[in-house]
DNA sequence: ACAAAAGTGTTGGTTTTACACCCATGG
DNA sequence: CCATGGGTGTAAAACCAACACTTTTGT
C-alpha cells in the first residue's frame, strides 16, 4: 500500500527570468525547507484532475489557462521517510502571474529563478531537473512557448521565452520569419503594441498549431 | 491507500511485424483476457527496479539488453474494479527474442502484432498506443531503433525497423548516407554478412550517441 | 551471366544562416 | 533628428529527395 501525491514543476517567466513555484514546507519531514507544491491523490480523484486542483489551490489559474502535462512518477523507497510515497509530477508553463498568492492554501508560495534554486525536500530537485529539461526539448518541436506568454503577445516576446529557457540568443529576423511562416502557429489579432519600445510590434493569439514544422533550432 | 503496479509495453519485431507482448490473464477481473504484463510493485522497490523485475520475469531478458524507459502512469479510479490501483507503464524496446517463453512466470505470455490487438484488459488499450506513439516519435531523433536489433546489425536491417514502426518505405541509399554519417551513431565491426542476400553488408554495433543529429525525417 | 542487395555520386530544389537594409514609433 | 526595436530581402552554405550508377555476393 502506497501514499500517492501530485506534485507540480509550474514554471513562468518573472521579470526576465525563467522562475519556478516552491513553498515552504509548514510540517514534517523537512519543515521550513523550500519543496515543489502538491499534495495527496484523493481517494476518488483521477491524477490529472488531482494536479489540477492542486494547481488551482496554489496559484488560483484554472486550467485552460496554463499547459499541464504528466511529467513522470518517482518512487524509490525512503524518498519520503514517514511511508513510501510515489509522487506523479506534473509540468506546468504558466504565463506571468499578476498578483503573487496571498490569502490562499499556501500562503508561502514564491517564485524562485530556477538557477538560483538551493537544495529542495525529498527528491524535488531532481523533479525539478527533469520538468526545466523536459520544458526545453518541447519548445523545440511544438508551440510550447506560447504557454509562457498571456493571451495577446508580440514575436519578439515570444522569442524571449526561448532565449531566456534555452539560455542563448536567437537571431530576431530568422525567428520572426520562422514563428510568422508556422502554419497555425500565430493568428494576428490585428492590433499592435509599443510597450517593447520602437516601432510598434503586431500582437498575436496562440494558433491551432500542436507541432512545429520545422522544429526551432537549438543548436546549429 | 492505493495499489500500485508496473506494467510493460514490450515492443519487439517478430517476421516481419511490430510486436507487442500481451499474457493471458490467469485471474479476476479480466480473467482469460489479454493484458500488458506487470504485477504489483514490492513494499521496498523503487518503480525502475519493479519494471525491471517484471521484465526479466516475462522475458527472461536483463536490462542492459534491452532499452527500458517509464511511459507514464494511469490511475483514474475505477479503472480496476477491485481497488484503487496506480499503473506506473513502463516502455521496453527489445530485439528478436530468440527462444519464446517457457516455464517462466507467465506462461501464456505471447508476441501480437501492434495492428491484430483487440481488446485488453483494464485501460491497457491506451497505454499501449501511448507507447507505440512514444515509441515512434523516438525514433525520429533518438538512436532508439537501434534498440530493435540484435547486438550487430546491418544498415538493411535498422532501416526495416524504422519502416516497420512508422508503416513507411524509406530511401535505402539517403537512408544508408544518413545513419553512417551521424556521428557516434554506428560502430563498424569490420566483419560483413550475406544473411540479407545480394552483397555482403557491412555489419555495426550500436555507437554511443544519445541523440540523433539531424534527425530521422518522418514525413518529409 | 544474372538477380539481388550494398553502397557511392550527382543534381536540383529547399532550408538555414548571416547580415544588409528599410520601416514606424517615442523622445 | 536620433535611438530603438519591428520587419523584409538576399546571397552563400548546408541540407534533402530522387535517382543513375557501380560493387559484390549467391545461384
Amino acid at each position: 500500500m502506497f501514499a500517492v501525491t501530485a506534485d507540480l514543476v509550474v514554471l513562468t517567466i518573472r521579470s526576465d527570468r525563467l522562475c519556478v513555484l516552491l513553498v515552504r514546507r509548514g510540517e514534517e519531514p523537512y519543515r521550513d525547507e523550500w519543496a515543489l507544491p502538491g499534495g495527496f491523490v484523493r481517494p476518488d480523484e483521477d491524477l490529472d484532475a488531482a494536479a489540477a486542483r492542486e494547481l488551482a489551490e496554489e496559484t488560483g489559474l484554472a486550467v485552460g489557462t496554463v499547459h499541464l502535462e504528466q511529467l513522470g512518477s518517482y518512487g524509490a523507497p525512503g524518498r519520503d521517510p514517514r511511508q513510501r510515497v510515489v509522487t506523479v509530477a506534473y509540468l506546468a508553463l504558466a504565463p506571468d502571474l499578476p498578483a503573487p498568492e496571498a490569502g490562499t492554501d499556501a500562503a508561502f508560495a514564491e517564485w524562485v529563478a530556477v538557477g538560483a534554486v538551493g537544495s529542495l525536500a525529498f527528491d524535488h530537485e531532481v523533479i525539478l531537473g527533469d520538468g526545466v529539461e523536459r520544458a526545453r526539448a518541447k519548445l523545440e518541436y511544438t508551440p510550447l512557448a506560447t504557454a509562457f506568454c498571456g493571451a495577446e503577445f508580440t514575436v519578439a516576446e515570444l522569442r524571449r521565452v526561448y532565449e531566456l529557457v534555452w539560455g542563448k540568443e536567437l537571431d530576431p529576423r530568422n525567428f520572426h520569419r520562422k514563428v510568422t511562416g508556422a502554419a497555425d502557429l500565430l493568428v494576428p489579432t490585428g492590433t499592435t503594441t509599443t510597450r517593447d519600445g520602437g516601432r510598434p510590434a503586431r500582437l498575436y493569439r496562440r494558433g491551432a498549431a500542436v507541432a512545429l514544422h520545422p522544429p526551432m533550432p537549438r543548436s546549429g
